[in-house]
DNA sequence: TTAGATGATTCGTA
DNA sequence: TACGAATCATCTAA
């Protein structure tokens, strides 16, 4: 029988050390390199072993190779080179070779993974539209910033003094995006070197053993799919940069201010007037937004938010409804006394003083009559079940009608 | 400091 | 798509 040899420099115990392949008593090394219909898996292999047994000189002489190779990791450098070049020249490397290429062939190691499919990775694509969208990927042109900096002002939340914000959130992206681009071209390059490394190590190694160049392109997927989980991570710690960045400087609740006293006032003078039916058209909404200095997404929210807390406690609006119920009785019997005496302070500015018709101009709501009483019903079932009975009545019990 | 007010956003629905 | 409802985040007065 075989036993396992030695290294050839014998300077170190064989075992301890290596690939982990060294040959163990009782499995011969040629063991892998039998022909399939010799081969035994079930860890019996009594050709193997009378092979050995036998002393056939070829097969020493393969096993000698292969133990060679296995020790050529312990050696030094120029021991290995020396080594190396031996077994090149050796006169069994081109017989071993072949064999190794057989054996290859038939374990269908060279077909492993073949039919893996290169998706896109659908985490990816999302990483690179977000990193597109924001102007951190593709090219510099500010549009990123830009089109979230006009996205948050449409949205009614920036106030025009927010300039020098606009310029210090530009800035921050802008370090954000050459960080990105800095980090990714360190990655792309070193992708670049590691994976020429590797071919050129590949193509030195397919002189002493079967290298298919499938199989080293197999390789550098294998090695751009590493480095493209690692981009990923970089994409994903970008993304989740420019969203703090984002929500800091342009989220508009956290640039939330309250609107003038003047906005409100007209606002709710609008309401109260209409409290019957709220719901105010367009075209009174971008009248109410251009006299209020507010836009009309920042009306329809107004109204969205006053319906809903009026509704939710009548109650506590009851005493609003009725100062501004107040008002307007007052504006319309000045309006009487003197029909031909502006009622407003100068056009384009509210009056708490005119009446609910001529509220500056305001179109009223679906041709219906404002009012503070229970009017003609235009909206569902709002008026019913949420205007105050006692809206009208100034001065009136102040009865909690809060659902 | 804190409770209430308020403007904005999100989500489900008709 | 507008709206209601819930919720968040900030403002403001006490």
């Amino acid at each position: 029988m075989l036993q396992p040899q030695q290294p050839v420099t014998g300077n170190r115990p064989s075992a301890s050390r290596g690939l982990g392949l060294r040959v163990h008593p009782g499995m011969h090394p040629l063991n892998a390199v039998h022909p399939p219909s010799q081969h035994r898996p079930d860890g019996g292999d009594p050709g193997g072993l009378e092979g050995t047994e036998n002393g056939h000189d070829n097969r020493r002489d393969i096993g000698d190779i292969l133990q060679q190779i296995m020790t050529i990791t312990d050696q030094s450098l120029d021991e290995a080179q020396a080594k190396k070049h031996a077994l090149n020249c050796h006169r069994m490397k081109p017989a071993l070779f072949s064999v190794l290429c057989e054996i290859k062939e038939k374990t269908g190691l060279s077909m492993r993974n073949a039919h893996e499919e290169e998706h896109p990775d659908p985490q990816l694509v999302r990483l690179d539209n977000m990193l597109l969208a924001e102007g951190v990927a593709g090219p510099e042109k500010g549009g990123g910033a830009a089109a979230a900096v006009s996205a948050a002002t449409s949205s009614g939340g920036m106030s025009p003094d927010s300039s020098l914000e606009h310029s210090d959130y530009k800035s921050k992206l802008s370090q954000i995006r050459t960080i990105y681009h800095t980090e990714l071209e360190k990655y792309e390059q070193a992708c670049s070197e590691f994976t020429t490394h590797v071919m050129n190590l590949l193509r030195e190694q397919s002189r002493t053993r079967p290298i298919s160049p499938r199989e080293i392109e197999r390789m550098v997927a294998i090695i751009h799919r590493k480095f493209s989980s690692i981009q990923t991570q970089l994409k994903q710690s970008t993304c989740e940069a420019v969203m703090i960045l984002r929500s800091r400087f342009l989220d508009a609740r956290r640039k939330r201010r309250n609107f003038s006293k003047q906005a409100t006032e007209g606002l709710n003078e609008y309401f109260y007037s209409h409290l019957s039916n709220p719901y105010p058209s367009e075209e009174a909404k971008e009248e109410l937004a251009k006299t209020c200095g507010i836009t009309v997404s920042q009306v329809s929210n107004w109204f969205g938010n006053k319906r809903i807390r009026y509704k939710k406690n009548i109650g506590k609006f009851q005493e609003e409804a009725n100062l501004y119920a107040m008002k307007t009785a007052l504006g319309a019997t000045q309006s009487e006394e003197s029909p031909h005496t502006p009622n407003s302070t100068g056009s384009g500015s509210f009056s708490l003083s005119g009446s609910a018709d001529c509220f500056l101009g305001v179109p009223p709501m679906n041709g219906e009559q404002p009012s503070y009483h229970m009017g003609a019903e235009t909206n569902g079932n709002w008026q019913e079940q949420n205007t105050p009975p006692s809206a009208a009545s100034p001065g009136s019990d102040h009865s909690d009608n809060s659902d």
